[in-house]
DNA sequence: GATTGACTTGACCGACCGGTCAATTATACT
DNA sequence: AGTATAATTGACCGGTCGGTCAAGTCAATC
């Protein structure tokens, strides 16, 4: 593997695991195996290397969990339901490993950069509308096949998406992915 | 004011502005006007610091919001209705002010620090057992006075809880309170 | 009026921050 | 083989981090 991607590798795990501020260039650089020198190679800043980061993160996302839920042939509705199995499993899966629940990774950052850092936001910020648009898309599917009706697929998308982002937040403050069990097929149920 | 309650203060507004660790103790002081020796003669660390300013926000919450809204008078489903549009103001008036939109201070410090601090961690997510439990006893009160039936308060309370935290999330990583309008009264709506 | 203890001052500490840079090595093209 | 360029090294920069400390100020008590 070449030195660019274990550059974003590594700043995946440690940004994923504690938090952009709590993570310097020199622990990224020290578990990429790369000095600090190479590093700003091939990015040009923290930053940049951030919203690269960002990037990575969502292609992770569609490649685990949006291909295995809302790729998966299933009917519309119940891709919902995939989508926050896949979901608790992931984070106990995290939980076993770390001790520690350790939320969404693009939640964890839009909340503590939105208001600090307006490039990593707008990046941010366009990824939600990506999932928002699937969430709407895979709804309106199912209002097609007549599965619902009476819904706002708009509304239902976003607060689907807002509800699986509190849900995050909650098990990850109260470090129990148990607590998803009742919560995220409840976020999947929202109609609207 | 004395030098306890300015420290405080300062921290309050600080952390809630930008993140915990985007604040220094020497800005801290500074926007107190104290000096850094005074600030460790009355908190013995920056953590010890922050434990006060989460009960702090709590209290705020409780003077602000919940006294509004959940000691209001209101028939218990119309109270978080009222929380709700509290809220909405409130994110409103500070996206007037500042520009940003700034979320719930307990969800950005739960966000940030869960994983990095266990005291901390733990403290939160004592204040959101009270505000789960506050949601569970108001929901109780409908059920008992034959507003709402087939429910379960607990998953309700907590699902409300969720909801709110992330409707609150999604508007600060869009930087836009006003989809809150339609969000938080839908959490408010929630019924499981 | 002397003593005491809470409070404040401001300089100081080592560690770490993001970022730079000149020098060196490896790679690829002519 | 020669050359240009990409990549890497590791020392270095000023600044900030959380935290310490000796010295001094102040008000209350005896």
């Amino acid at each position: 593997m070449d030195t660019y991607q274990r550059i974003l590798d590594s700043a995946k795990e440690l940004i994923y695991a504690k938090s952009y501020a709590d993570v310097g260039v020199a622990a990224i650089c020290e578990k990429a195996k790369v000095q600090k020198g190479s590093f700003y190679h091939h990015f040009s800043s923290k930053q940049e290397l951030t919203l690269a980061v960002i990037d990575a993160y969502y292609t992770d996302l569609k490649a685990v969990l949006i291909e295995q839920a809302f790729n998966s042939g299933l009917p519309p509705l119940e891709r919902f339901a995939k989508f926050a199995e896949l979901s608790i499993d992931m984070q106990i899966r995290l939980h076993k490993q770390t001790g520690h629940v350790y939320g969404c990774p693009l939640g964890n950052l839009g909340t503590e950069m939105s208001t600090q850092d307006e490039a990593i936001r707008c990046k941010l910020d366009g990824k939600f509308a990506s999932l928002q648009k699937l969430f709407r898309a895979t709804l309106q599917e199912a209002v097609d096949r007549g599965d619902v009706k009476g819904i706002n697929v708009d509304i239902t998308a976003q607060a689907m998406l807002a509800m699986f982002e509190g849900c995050l937040l909650l098990a990850k403050t109260h470090n129990d992915p148990l607590i998803l069990r009742q919560l995220l097929p409840a976020a999947a149920q929202l109609r609207l």
